[in-house]
RNA sequence: UGGGUCGGCCAGACGGUCGCGUCGCCCGCGAGGGCGCCGAGGAACGUCCGGGCUCCGCAGAGCAUGGCGGUGGGUAACGCCCACCCGGGGUAACCCGCGAGAAAGUGCAACAGAGAGCAGACCGCCGUCCGCCUGCGCGGGCGGUAAGGGUGAAACGGUGGUGUAAGAGACCACCAGCGCCCGGUGUGAGCCGGGCGGCUGGGUAAACCUCGCCAGGAGCAAGGUCGGACAGGGGACAGUGAGGCUGCUCGCCGAGUCCCCGGGUUGACCGCUGGAGGGGCGUGGUGACGCGUCCCCGAGAUAGAUGGCCGUCCGCUGCCCUCGGGCAGUGACAGAACCCGGCGUAUCGGCCGGCCCAUUCC
């Protein structure tokens, strides 16, 4: 799981993320990533709306999603904000397919180490 | 053994691996790191009641408004719980009732029916008069009546008798109901028994209403500390009383208050978890619960920790099938946000116990 260190906490730095990274969809998420001009930690943030599903089903797509990042923690790019927004399709999607998305959109982000 | 009824409890288990949050200790100038403890629920949910706590400058009184409604207890309090009473259902265990007042007043009630709220007369029954007829009778007018038929959820007590032209609480007996009185019993709601009276005047109060009891307002984004940012302008009212805790009146306090346009901040910390707390034993009580004593500390996040992945077993579902396995899928409802007490709602499945009925055996 992430550290605070390595998550996106500020409203404000949600918004930038969301509105100036580019966006990479997915099937069940969408990934904004924006390279900032820094050497610190990379930071992984998570928008779980309630369309896709109640508390439960909310907390289980974010714990996954912070566990898939988590391991992609090491390989991704310092300076990297990540914001990952989950979709309704989220709340029955595999961990391999979650794990698979979230790669690829790291990838084509050219965010990879 | 089968069926029923009531209550209590659990909420997949174990392991591996990688992690997260608070707190404590240690290391480090610091950023941070290491170790250890703890880390979602019976409903954490809905936010429907009741309290604690905080602020509103907590004199207060009345009205309004809202809630509650058998009796007696429990409790910090309640709209909750316990016991009992009454009424209804069930062979029974037991369950159900939003359980005050309908001769204080106002209102409301579809359809059917002659008539539905100081009721009414369709068929019928009876008397009398007239007409027809040999006659039994038939038809009509007037009057009496409400026993019988029929309508309805409900038709102004029920049964039997006296009485009468036929009938009728018109009168009588018993019963039911209403009111009053007396005796016994219970803290009480009531219950049991006896007497008297007029002879009865439905439902709805989750319709207004009446009676009794309860209730100041807002809420942890309460409220406070520190730090940061910014830019003011206009209007209304004001010791002839602004404003002051939903509305009104009285009373009390007594100085700035309110609105619009524009601008800025939406950071950190406190509140924040040790409490009507949990467990054991004893004790009072039918019980809810109380009292005494010992032990324990058992979540405090803030884009929000309490988990991700893998394996074995367990339960369920489907398929295959050599009847014992194999394969695949799946794991009820649901996630703390100041804290308690309740209620309501959701829920795959499982465990334990009390009681009742039926049946079999001894």
């Amino acid at each position: 799981m992430l550290a605070k260190a390595n998550r996106v906490v500020r409203g404000a730095d949600y918004r930038l993320v969301v509105r100036r990274g580019r966006r990479y969809p997915g099937a069940n998420t969408i990934t904004h990533v924006l390279a900032r001009d820094s050497d610190a930690a990379p930071r992984f943030g998570f928008i779980v709306a309630k369309n896709v599903g109640n508390a439960v089903v909310r907390n289980r797509v974010r714990r996954r999603l912070k566990a898939a990042s988590w391991e992609l923690l090491s390989e991704t790019r310092p300076g990297t904000d990540i914001v990952v927004r989950a979709l309704p399709g989220a709340a029955s999607a595999s961990w391999a397919s979650l794990r698979g998305e979230l790669t690829t959109a790291i990838e084509r982000g050219a965010a990879l180490a």
